[in-house]
DNA sequence: GCCTTCATGAACTACGTGTGAACCAGGCGG
DNA sequence: CCGCCTGGTTCACACGTAGTTCATGAAGGC
C-alpha cells in the first residue's frame, strides 16, 4: 500500500502510535515543497493532517493538495476538539475528520471507512443543478443538453457557485475562494465574469445567477420554500 | 429544514441535547415501520442512528433504510467507542459515525460536513421570529412562507431588530450599529426604512415594529405581554 | 389646547451594477 | 522571432435602484 502523507513533521506522538499500530505506512511532511518531493511514484494513498499545533500551516496543506490538478483524497483532519469551529469555512478541503484526544481504534476505524468511501467513488464527478450539467472530469458544462463553451475561469466561477446553490457569495470571496486566497485585482473582474457567463447560458437561464445589490452573488433558487 | 430520523425513541438524553443544542429538528423512532410511518413529506433530511442500547435494531434500521428504493442519506450512526470493531463489516450502512461519550460540537460538526458533502450544502443559518424567517446566507426573508423583497438596507435593519427581539434601540443606537459607526446622518432615516419595512410585513404583521414613544423602535413583542 | 413626536408621501441624490471596449499577458503558428 | 489570437483584467460611462432628506399632516402627551 502507498504510504499515507502526515503532516506536521514530526507528528504528534499519538498520532505516530496509532497509525503503526494501525499498520498504515507514511510519510511525514512540514511544507507543500516536501509533499510534493516525497510524493511516491503512485501518489499518496491519502493524507493525514494535524492542525494541533500549526494551523495556518496544516490549512495551507490541505488547500495546496486540494489545488492540485488531481486533488489528493482521502484528506482527514485530525483537529482538537476546541477548535471545532475553524472547520466550518472549510468543509471543501477535507474529506472528514477526528478529535484530539484520539479514542483507541477511532483513527484507524476512521481510515478504513475513508478508503471504502473512496474506492467505491461516492463521490459525484458531476455536479446538476436544473437543466445544468457540470462534468469535472472532462471539463466540460451544458445546459439543456447543449454543451456550453466556457473558458477556465468561467468554468471554475460557475463550479463555485453551482457547488453551493442558493447561498450569496461576496465579490471578495469568490475572488479568494475561485481565483485564489492571495489574490487581490479589482472586484469588478467578478462582475465581467459573471456577465459572460450570464451571457453564455442562454437568455432565458441567466437567471441562474443573481445578484444581491450591496452584497454580491447568488447561484440559483434558494431552496427554503421547503 | 425537514427532520431527522432518530433511533431509538426515546434517544438518550445526551443525543437529544446536541441536537436541540444544535437546532436540528427531528423525529424518533423505534422500528422500521414507525420510520415509514413518521416521514414527512419531502422525506427525512437524514438519520441518527444511535446502536448503543439495542445494537441490533439499529443494524435493522440501518439496513431497512439503505435498502429503500431511495437510499436514506446521510446516515449516521452513533456507536460506544468500545464497539469500534463491529462497524467493520457495516461500511455500506452508514456515511459517518460518532463515538461516545460524545464530545460537545462534535455532532453538529459531523452532521454539518455530512450535508455539505451530500450535496445538500449546509444547514442554513436562519433567524426565526414567529412568523418571520431570515436566512443569512442567501439574504432572503419570508414571512408566513411567502418571501419577501427587502432592500440591502430594509434587510440589514430587519436583521439587527429581529436578533434583538424585545429590546428598544434609539435611532441614534439604529444608526450607529446597523448604519456604521461613523455615519451621520439624520435620524428621520430610520423612520422611513422602519416604514416601509412595515409595509412590506404584511398589514397584519407590521405591528412586529413598534415604535416607543420618545425612545425608539422595539421589534417583537416585549416580554410582559401588554 | 399647545407642543412634541411620528407617519406619510414625494423629491432629490448617490451609489452599485451592467455594458462596451480597451488593455495586457501568454501561447501558438507562420 | 514576430505577430496574431484567446482569455483575463481594467477602465469609463450610463442607467436604474435604493438611500436620504424635506415638507406636511396626524397623533400622543402634559
Amino acid at each position: 500500500m502507498e504510504p499515507l502523507l502526515v503532516f506536521p513533521d514530526p507528528p504528534p506522538p499519538a498520532l505516530t502510535h496509532a497509525l503503526t499500530g494501525a499498520g498504515y505506512p507514511f510519510r511525514p511532511a512540514t511544507t507543500s515543497d516536501e509533499a510534493t518531493r516525497l510524493e511516491p511514484e503512485d501518489g499518496w494513498a491519502g493524507a493525514l493532517i494535524c492542525s494541533d499545533d500549526d494551523p495556518e500551516g496544516a490549512a495551507a496543506m490541505c488547500r495546496h493538495l486540494r489545488k492540485r490538478d488531481i486533488p489528493l483524497e482521502p484528506l482527514l483532519l485530525v483537529v482538537r476538539s476546541s477548535h471545532l469551529g475553524s472547520l466550518e469555512p472549510r468543509e471543501d478541503l477535507f474529506d472528514d475528520f477526528c478529535l484530539l484526544p484520539l479514542q483507541p481504534g477511532e483513527l484507524e476505524a476512521r481510515l478504513k471507512h475513508l478508503f471504502w468511501r473512496t474506492g467505491r467513488g461516492t463521490r459525484p464527478e458531476l455536479i446538476e443543478y436544473g437543466p445544468l450539467i457540470l462534468n469535472l472530469e472532462t471539463y466540460q458544462a451544458a445546459i439543456d443538453g447543449r454543451p456550453l463553451d466556457l473558458t477556465y475561469m468561467e468554468y471554475e466561477l460557475l463550479r463555485f457557485l453551482a457547488t453551493h446553490p442558493g447561498k450569496v457569495f461576496t465579490r471578495e470571496m469568490l475572488l479568494s475562494r475561485v481565483w485564489g486566497y492571495e489574490y487581490y485585482g479589482g472586484a469588478r473582474t467578478v462582475d465581467v465574469h459573471v456577465r459572460r457567463l450570464r451571457a453564455k447560458l442562454s437568455e432565458e437561464h441567466a437567471a441562474l445567477i443573481q445578484t444581491v445589490r450591496s452584497v454580491g452573488y447568488r447561484f440559483g433558487q434558494s431552496r427554503w420554500g421547503l
